[in-house]
DNA sequence: GGAGCTATGAACAATCCTGTCAATAGCTAC
DNA sequence: GTAGCTATTGACAGGATTGTTCATAGCTCC
């Protein structure tokens, strides 16, 4: 009959749920009966578990930002730095956006207004290591003056934006334009080679 | 006491303010009561005029969505199509999506996978016009390999992305990559030069 | 001024959602 | 086995939200 999970069993299950919901139906839209049902639970216990709907919406924001964090740093991580290999690591950062919704999550957040705590995505990371590379590189070419920083940052947050938008509102937007509904892998080689050409030149 | 409108002037006031609230709570967030309390009117009366909140609510998608087709061809029309003001263009386009919140809209629209039927809003369109801009002017260069409209097509989707994303998570993106939290201006000036570096390349 | 149309709103109904409470059932330790 | 802890749930309360009904007030036209 009754399923007796211990505390951090059931919190993982109630919070895989939730997630769920998290990415279709975005921060407002979670229900905590709907939450339950899904997970195979009366909502008392999420009650139990959360101590209020409010709880739990934060609990899976913190929860999703973090795995965000962790897949952006893992995609990085994938990356040789080589140039060419820009493509590849635009796709699996957007994959990691993708795969579990977590561009969703990011805008509906976003837009929502949601106060993040434990806000530990970073870019300023990435900004500071592409910054590197790109000096060393022009360094090798013989070119002394380096870009400014802020120029990489422009270029890091216009993947970032890319990557997060097109996962969120690609498709119309393709479409929209003339293109293949699943323009998404050419759109993204696209902007890779835009991207690695600004990056080398001087 | 009570204020009588005719029916049409009752639907704007109405519409203003649900247009209102769609920017700020996303679609799902429309509530009846809320809408009629700020057009200073009863509930009963919104239902009147349109029926169900979610006919209210596809009514206000609609006028939104028409809007910022209106909006975009505004701003574009208000570009002379050289080169040196496209930053000036991506600004007009950029205020017209941030000033009334269209922008927001869109995303939450997006994201909430509301139907648009009236979703006249058409990039391909600006596609064709800047495709044949850039083949005049490469020709004028002398230059015969024209490039194939999907680049052109990327580009104009990579524009938009860009503007919208930033529209909707701009000022915490920038924060993010260590910008400073208002660098919206110097990021479309980058991507500004950017395109235009990219459009006038063979 | 009077008749008719209709925009408006008060009151009510039905549903849904969150949160509380008390009872119960499953697990662990002894 | 038994005691104790706690995860779980059915039942209920309170509030919010959508939608209905009907009476009324304001405008127009004659």
């Amino acid at each position: 009959m009754r399923k007796r999970r211990d505390a951090a069993a059931a919190r993982e299950a109630i919070l895989d749920v939730a997630e769920k919901h998290l990415v279709t139906t975005g921060p407002a839209g979670i229900r905590l009966q709907e939450v339950a049902k899904d997970a195979g639970v009366s909502h008392p216990t999420v009650l139990h578990h959360f101590g209020s709907r409010e709880a739990l919406v934060k609990a899976v924001c913190s929860r999703s930002i973090h795995a965000i964090h962790i897949g952006l740093v893992d995609a990085i991580a994938q990356s040789t730095g080589e140039d060419d290999q820009l493509k590849a690591l635009l796709e699996g950062v957007y994959e990691s956006l993708t795969k579990t919704g977590h561009a969703r999550v990011l805008m509906w957040l976003a837009l929502a207004g949601e106060r993040l705590d434990g806000a530990d995505v970073r870019l300023d990371g990435v900004v500071a290591a592409t910054h590197e590379l790109r000096k060393q590189r022009l360094k090798k070419r013989g070119i002394r003056r380096a870009p400014p920083i802020e120029d990489t940052a422009h270029a890091v947050v216009l993947a970032a934006l890319a990557l997060i938008g097109s996962a969120v509102i690609g498709p119309p937007i393709y479409e929209n334009a003339g293109l293949h509904e699943d323009s998404g892998q050419s759109f993204r080689g696209f902007l890779a080679k835009l991207l690695a050409r600004h990056l080398n030149a001087e």
